[in-house]
RNA sequence: GGGCCGUUAGCUCAAUUGGCAGAGCAGUGGACUCUUAAUCCAUUGGUUGUAGGUUCGAUUCCUACACGGCCCA
């Protein structure tokens, strides 16, 4: 964006002077106007009246909003104001208003925040109306709104300016609305279990409970180093030992890591932790928690996704991750699994980077992603994840080589993560081992040390079950967004070349 | 990080082979007392993302960069 050219300038200074009037005249932004009155609701309570009916009543009102359309006839004038609820057709005529309003108002522009009173009535369309007595600017808006056919389209004004995409995309309004409603929906459900919302630190001295690298920031007072965090996992697993046996956080993790239509660097997960529940019993909520989701909230349990139909209503199919390996791999030698010469051989033929410090679990991880995760269309909880890469995970008891994990899947993405939480500190105390070590040798990703969470374990913390949702993923299959960045109100985007938009403003002095 | 595509008026979009950069909406002036993307008449508005290059001449061709989108890693 270059700012504004000639015309904008023209614009805006055609505004000015028009503020510059309301400022004249002692009406610049007042704010004693008291509305008593939404648009959907009126439309709702007067819904099955006639305009006799109405008009017989003299039912006056007080609405407020913004000019999103504005038809001028000679001495008569149609109006649409909208505000949170919706949009109220208001009809003005000249002869029936104070002297001069009518004439002012042929100079207000369309996105002026405009006051109404005035009484209902019915159009000869059957439009509920209000017909003005009298009205008024609140607030000039100095700057034009984009084309009110086609909208705003141009997706990085929309990013950039999202209140601008509010304002005209009602659609785009719309999928917000959903995604505070998931949310709301997520936390009565968790209530009602007897969950306990709770907010651990984003500022941490060790970044811990996924593989991430993290975003670092700097505490001047202590002279510290902190880290903004990865996730929350052990924060709210300390809880568990607290004797909090049933908490959950939903809030904004950070992975510094790069942009894609489905990874922000901040991002809303919802974590939860079960005392004397397992995988098993939190596999089950989160396919509870996504279905009723999605009926209660969201597009129902037989929807299309990006062109393709999905339907929660079945049982959630449970593979365990060697068996997809097999399915997706034909050929693969069932017998050598877990052999890692053989995966370490069979990863390199199918593209995959293979680092020399990779043992069998995460080769088998990284064929997973390489060949199965995206073919997972409908939903799918995988199972058996190698504890080699969930070093929080209890390992099952039958087969130490892999972990009472899973993570659903649904169109090929990961959308939740949860298991049996590994409440052994000796056992901790290995795997923290085993991730400084990998660490060592140069992954970047692998977890530092928490000596005090480890202090926690050893007081004893009950079994207990764990499940982390990806918010904004869950948000952009229950509204049918192809991007994050649609489910984000202000996605991160690079900052406006070579200008900063405080300074831009020099167009604002002319 | 790599590949491809895009960036033209406030907004949505055109512009033939390289030959004076256009339309609709918005704005401005006028007509119009039931409109629905109101209609009708007239009209203003451009450093074609930035910086270079080729050329008599560049929105168009070339290079670099910025930002965005999609795909891959």
């Amino acid at each position: 964006m270059s700012g504004e050219g000639r015309t904008g300038q023209t614009l805006l200074e055609e505004r000015r002077r028009k503020l510059a009037e309301l400022r004249a005249s002692g009406q610049a932004y007042p704010n004693d106007f008291h509305r008593d009155a939404l648009a959907g609701e009126l439309h709702a309570t007067y819904e099955a009246r006639s305009s006799e009916s109405l008009e017989g009543d003299a039912i006056t009102v007080r609405v407020a909003g913004r000019m999103l359309s504005k038809r001028v006839m000679g001495k008569a004038s149609f109006i649409k104001l909208q505000d949170r609820s919706g949009q109220i057709q208001v009809h003005l005529e000249r002869d029936r208003l104070p002297e001069g309003v009518y004439q002012a108002f042929k100079r207000w522009d369309l996105g002026d925040i405009v006051g109404v009173q005035g009484s209902l009535f019915r159009t000869r369309t059957g439009e509920l109306t209000v017909r003005a007595d009298a009205l008024r600017v609140l607030v000039k808006s100095l700057r034009p709104l984009p084309e009110k056919f086609h909208g705003l389209a141009d997706t990085e004004q929309r990013y950039r300016q999202r209140y601008v995409d509010l304002i005209v995309n009602p659609e785009v309004r719309q999928v917000f609305r959903t995604r505070t409603a998931i949310i709301q929906h997520i936390r009565r459900f968790l209530d009602a279990l007897d969950f306990m919302e709770v907010e651990t630190p984003m500022m941490q001295p060790i970044p811990g409970g996924a593989n991430a690298r993290p975003f670092v920031t700097h505490h001047n007072a202590l002279d510290m180093q902190l880290y903004l965090r990865i996730a929350p996992e052990l924060y709210l697993k300390r809880l568990l030992v607290g004797g909090f046996e049933r908490v959950y956080e939903i809030n904004r993790n950070f992975r510094n890591e790069g942009l894609s239509t489905q990874h922000n660097p901040e991002f809303t997960m919802l974590e939860l932790y079960q005392a004397y529940a397992d995988h098993e019993v939190v596999m089950a909520l989160a396919e509870t928690l996504v279905r009723e989701t999605a009926r209660a909230v969201g597009p129902g349990l037989v929807f299309d996704y990006q062109g393709t139909a999905y339907d929660l209503t079945p049982a959630f199919r449970r593979l365990p991750l060697e068996a997809s390996l097999l399915e997706f791999n034909p050929g693969l030698e069932a017998s050598r699994l877990r052999d890692r010469d053989y995966l370490r051989a069979v990863c390199e033929r199918c593209g995959v980077p293979v680092k020399p410090e990779y043992g069998p679990g995460k080769l088998q991880l990284e064929l997973f992603e390489k060949t199965v995760e995206a073919r997972l269309e409908q939903p799918t909880f995988m199972t058996g994840y190698p504890a080699e890469v969930s070093p929080l995970a209890r390992a099952t008891d039958a087969d130490p080589f892999v972990t009472e994990r899973f993570e659903l899947f649904i169109g090929g993405r990961e959308l939740a993560n949860g298991f049996s939480e590994l409440n052994d500190p000796e056992e901790q105390d290995a795997r923290f081992r085993q991730q400084v070590a990998s660490k060592a040798a140069g992954d970047d990703e692998a977890m530092v040390y928490d000596a005090d969470y480890v202090r926690a374990l050893e007081y004893g913390m009950p079994p207990a079950g764990g499940l982390g949702v990806g918010i904004d993923r869950l948000v952009m299959l229950l509204t049918g967004q192809p991007s994050i960045r649609d489910v984000l109100l202000f996605p991160h985007l690079r900052p406006e070349g070579g200008r900063t938009p405080q300074s831009s403003g020099s167009s604002g002095t002319g």
